[in-house]
This record gives structure tokens, sequence and C-alpha cells, in this order.
DNA sequence: CCAAAAGTGTTAAAGCTACACCCATGT
DNA sequence: ACATGGGTGTAGCTTTAACACTTTTGG
């Protein structure tokens, strides 16, 4: 896409003006959460994957829309979590600065109110995918993220209080963690989440109170360490357990 | 405001175009949870209260905006919990229908997402005011709702979700009664809530062990039985407590 | 005096927290 | 053999749930 075609789009009568939404997609590796981060043309200066919204389109097939693009990922778990209406969100003269060689700062709205939400999706089997504007499309370590562009540091930071939330209501290991997983892995995710150490036996005795989880009869092979042994999720219990209405964590 | 007047407003670069907000004013009184509703002219349509939104405002600023001229209140617990962006949202052609009187139908947006505010307020403080386009603004009980215009019965729905969930992390108490009450008065605002009976003696325990009520010397007068102690919010102890973040119900 | 609702304490069960040692694996 | 992290049980404490009778007031 070129500069006249987003001219087009931003004035296209098929997108609604004024509103956007941005996802934040996260997934989880080497023990930490990580979302997935653009960064723009000929710049150094990232933001969230986003977007208009088609005016045939339900703001949540927009997002899974965005989604499917960015990570090549149907059927994710994914959670309108907030709007962002402030006035001003940010300092547009910045942005329009910054992004002045591939946007023509005419064409920016003097304000856009953005809806937010988050996608839960396993880390292995997302193929990153940058967009028109952006030429590198990858994960971020959550501790790591730069100063981005927009007010997006502060719609990630809502998304994670969000799923500190979220994580009490629902089994989100099950979206983060690929099929088989080691109960310290599980623990781990939570305890990034929740951004606190757990005790390994309570961690171990709640989780399988919960009645949700399998024991497979495999062990995670190569640490230098007692095997642990590999888990999955039980999705025909969790969503018994659901329907009763009985399910919370943590 | 009349047709042409609406029309300008529509079409007027002032407001956002298809981004509306709705707002589900919450009250309590004679032991029943109340929604504040309007009815249109020259009909028997009720609806929430809700509008467009101006280019110079927050969408909280509006949210505010369109409380203060439903309830002549300021200072008021207000909460944005959903975005609907279903498409469509509601049979549009029937609201043009019902509506054409008032509204030519070639103005209404083909399609508008709207953000859904809930605020709780002191029924007994509110005056009542229906806006340009309708006759009558009153409290209806929450199990008596009609059949609204729009999606508006579900917002509500979701809007009573919502506090079902806060009620667990603030004091919804302190913004929907007046400043002195009763321990069965706030046990009936719970109860209406959550939808559930709770016990007398362990709900007083629980209250009190927050440690942000104050007893008060008074009595409830003029009831027909044993005459009930009345309480307040001890505001500076509750505000200690939630900086703690030690503060969770029942 | 009757009807209506307020006020109050104890006990049992469940859930939560804290805590430490041995085991299996790779190097 | 050593370093690393896995796997596991118990006891005390806190929190929650269940439960019934007496009191006060107005009519």
């Amino acid at each position: 896409m070129h500069k006249n075609e987003l001219m087009e789009q931003r004035e296209s009568k098929d997108y609604l003006s004024q509103l956007t939404l941005d996802c934040v997609i996260l997934g989880f590796n080497e023990g930490e959460l990580k979302v997935l981060l653009l960064r723009w043309k000929e710049t150094q200066e990232w933001s969230l994957p986003g977007g208009p919204i088609l005016q045939s389109e339900s703001i949540d097939a927009a997002a899974y829309r965005i989604l499917k693009e960015r990570t090549g990922l149907n059927d994710i778990f994914l959670k309108q979590f907030h709007t962002f209406g402030e006035q001003p969100r940010y300092n547009l003269a910045e942005i329009q600065e910054k992004l002045k060689h591939l946007i023509d700062p005419e064409i920016w709205y003097k304000r856009a109110v953005t809806i937010g939400y988050y996608a839960l999706v396993d880390y292995a089997k997302v193929s990153p995918q940058p967009d028109e504007l952006t030429v590198e499309c990858k994960w971020w370590d959550i501790k790591e993220i730069p100063q981005l562009l927009f007010d997006h540091n502060h719609i990630i930071q809502l998304a994670l209080q969000a799923l500190q939330i979220e994580i009490n209501l629902q089994p989100i290991g099950y979206n983060l963690l690929p099929e088989k997983f080691t109960m310290p892995e599980l623990q781990r995710l939570y305890e990034t989440i929740l951004d606190r150490k757990l005790d390994p036996r309570n961690f171990y005795k709640k989780i399988i109170s919960l009645g949700i989880l399998t024991r497979l009869k495999e062990r995670r092979k190569g640490v230098s360490h007692k095997a642990p042994y590999l888990y999955k999720f039980d999705k025909a219990a969790y969503e018994a357990k659901l329907k009763e209405g009985g399910l919370s964590f943590l």
C-alpha cells in the first residue's frame, strides 16, 4: 500500500472514521510473556498491530481479521478490554513528524478512539507478518518493551491488568501454552502474569483440584535435571466445569 | 432541538460520527435496583440516555456530560464497561419506522458503535430530566424493564454483569446509598446486585471487618419493628484500605 | 398482644499458607 | 560428583457457611 492508497483508505466510506482497533497479542516463551510489535518502515519506531474497522464487519470480526493477518492464526482467544478515548490520547504532532515519510501528515485524523483487545496465542504457532507500513513484526519480552508510538505503552499496561483479573476466571494456560506442557511451565506462566512467586506445592494442588488437566506418561527430556511430567488440558472436563459455573483460580 | 437541528448535529463535524455513548444509570430505592430510562416524544418507546461525543471532549467527559444533563449530578461513580460493535447491532429499519416522526429516516447512520458506561448514583439526589427528543425521564425497576429501543436491553444486561464483578472490588454502597443507611439496607443492595440471598449474621461480620463503616448512635425511626442502627462510610478509612490494596468484598 | 424485621455467637468445614527434603538428569 | 530444578505432604491458620432465638417497635 502506498501513500495514495492509505489516503484512500482513511477517507474511504468502507471504514469507520476516527475509530480504530489495537491488539495486544500475547505469547509465552522461555518463561516470559511476549507481545507482538511492529516496526514502521524506515524507522526504529514500534507499535501494536491495529487498524481501522470495515463498515461491513463487527468489531470482534475486525480484531480477528487483524490477528489473522499478523499471526496467521484463526480461532484465537480474544477479548475486548477497554476503549481509549482520551482527548488528546497522544501527541499527534510527534506522530506526524515521525511517520511523515510514510503518511501525509494531512491525513491523520485529528482525533481517533481505539478499542483495545488482547489475544492469547501459542507462541510457537505464530509466524509474525508485518503489514503494508511496517517492515518487521516480532515478539518482545513484556519487561523490555521500548517507548512505543501513540499511547500503546498505556494500552499494553491495561491489557496486562485485565489479564490479571481474567486469570482468575479462565484457564488461561489453555491458550498460551502448547498442547503438552509441564507443571513448572504452567506455574511460571501464572507467576509472570500475576507478577509474584507462587509456592510449587500449593500451586500443584490447586491446579490439579480443578480436574481439568491430564497427566501424560511422557516426560520432558533433554533437561539437565529430573525430567518433569507432561500434562495437557482435558477440554471436555474444562467445558463441563465452566457450565457448572465452578471455575475460579488462584 | 427540531429535526433540522438534529440533522445538523448528526452531520456536524463537531461530533464523532458513527460512535455514540450510552449510560446505564443505576440507583437503589425501596430495596430494588432502578435504571433511568427515557421515553421518546409521541411514543411509548423507551431507551437509555446516551448520545454522540464531541470532537473536543474525552469519552469519559462525554459520559459525565450526559449524566449531568439527565440527573443534575456531578461527581458520580462512572465506569466504562464494554463497547458494542456488532454488525448489525439492532434492526435499523424498525428504529427508523418507530421514530420517523422525530428523526428523518435518512439521517440515521447505517451503523454506529456505542461505548457503554454505568453510573451509580444516590436515587434521592437525582432529578430526572428528559432531553430534546424525549418527554419523560424516569426510574424503572431493574426487574420490570420493558422492551427497549436499539440493543439497550442487552447493554443493561452486560452492565449488571460488570457490576457483579465490581462489587467485589469496590464498596459500591458508598455510591448507591444515601449518607446514612442501615445494615439491612446495605445487605439488600448486595442481595439485589448479586441476585442471591445472604445470611445477615455473616454479612454483618464481613462488612464490619472491612473497617470502613461507622455506626452512629442514631437509629432509623418510624418503622413498625425494632429500630435499626444507622451507619455511614468512613471515607478516610476506606481510602487508606484502598491504598493498601486490601479491599475485597463478599 | 401481634406482626414484622433487627440484632447477635458458635461450631464445623473448607481453603489457604508456610515450610524442607529427596530425586532424576546432564555435564 | 555436582549442579539444577522436579516432585511431593502435613500442620496451623484463616475464612466461609450454616444455623435460631430474643428484642424492639408500631399498629
